[in-house]
DNA sequence: TGATTTATTATGCGAACGTATAATATTGTT
DNA sequence: AACAATATTATACGTTCGCATAATAAATCA
């Protein structure tokens, strides 16, 4: 009897890799890091274990990558509402912060993510150095975003409180996409992103709820 | 040569399971799920890993005995600050504020049981409950301490604002304990606790901030 | 088409995992 | 002082871990 090999296609580097790191961190977000071995990445990324080590030589660097990625990706989603035009700096403070709380960046799968590798961050290097600078990259878009929006209200905006505002801002939209990921069943509709807008504009002192686009 | 065995002092029940919780939320909070084994549990807590078997049925047994701990420890060090007298409704709440975003409970040690536990808390139904219970313990608490300081300040105070101002309150607090405790360097003294202050009487429509005790 | 890459599978290795059970030291009782 | 009870250590078992290497299939190119 002959004996049966597994057949394949071969694909490119970039689609295998991007099968692993999509796996690790599906994986990682449902069962956290005890499920998250090579061979379970391996099986749902649909190929055999052998091949991690072909594209990234310690399970440690498929880590590494797939936070990267996710980092990115994080930012990039809350951060593409920008790109479209506002009838007013107060507005496009609230489209920001609307994206913050709003699918796809509200999902219980992030925050099982975010847990996941908080650990990580505190131990590996590498780590904490895209955990850094991702969370400062945020927060500045964030205290920017304030700093024009009270210019354009004609609000004082000195450097002190603008640190400030951003650091509330950022912790209250935190905590609402904390709460609003792991209890997605808590919310109505848009009340998560209408308190996040109450909130935020009770803090710096002005009115978000009803900017428009 | 006679083979030596570790001399040892018998203990009691509650004394070694104590140790043995102990040295697990210990392990968690600094390294994880993974850094927490049976083998660097027993040797945390001082004896050998056998002995975890003759306390805790099993691994999972001992977890959920450490998260029941942990939760209702963090409960109460919120809470305990009610139990003194207040100048008046408002100060209570303010303080009851205060002490969530105050060490002890804020403390990067317990975002880091907070990040280990959430998968947890997602798969084994014990965990679940015990999760549920205290989450809505304090979410309750709170709205309590709203409800009646709105009702104080002769403020309007129907159910479903009163629910809806505990969700926004507790998603801010939630966010600022995360913030304050994963990055303990990011805030100046009493700076968490003044914002949540703001944060909290923003929302609810009641200056908190100086009113005493 | 035949030779050459290299992507992929298959298999193996030592260590560590959770759990189970046997051996022994410590303490309390009579 | 001998005994009973049990807290504690010690050892073993089967599985799975991350990592390493050999074997093979699939695509590329002369």
């Amino acid at each position: 009897m002959p004996q049966t090999r597994k057949k394949h296609q071969r694909q490119t580097p970039g689609f295998r890799r991007q099968a692993l790191i999509d796996a690790t961190l599906n994986l990682l977000a449902e069962g956290g890091p005890e499920v998250a071995t090579v061979r379970v990445i391996a099986k749902k990324a649909g190929v055999t274990q052998g091949l991690i080590r072909h594209y990234f030589s310690t399970k440690g660097d498929l880590i590494a990558a797939a936070y990267e990625q996710h980092m990115t990706q994080m930012t990039e989603a809350t951060s593409a509402v920008l790109e479209q035009p506002f009838r007013s700096h107060s507005a496009r403070l609230a489209g920001f912060v609307t994206a913050a709380l709003t699918p796809p960046v509200v999902d219980l799968r992030n925050v099982g993510l975010w847990a996941g590798f908080l650990h990580m961050t505190q131990t590996d290097s590498r780590m904490q150095r895209v955990h850094a600078r991702t969370y400062r990259a945020f927060r500045d878009r964030l205290e920017r975003l304030i700093v024009v929006a009270l210019k354009a209200a004609d609000l004082p905006h000195d450097a002190q409180m603008s640190r400030r505002f951003a650091i509330a801002c950022n912790g209250v939209i935190d905590g609402l996409w904390l709460e609003g990921s792991a209890l997605p069943d808590g919310f109505e509709r848009d009340e998560l992103s209408e308190i996040g807008l109450q909130s935020v504009g009770a803090i710096i002192g002005l009115n978000l709820n009803k900017t428009g686009i």
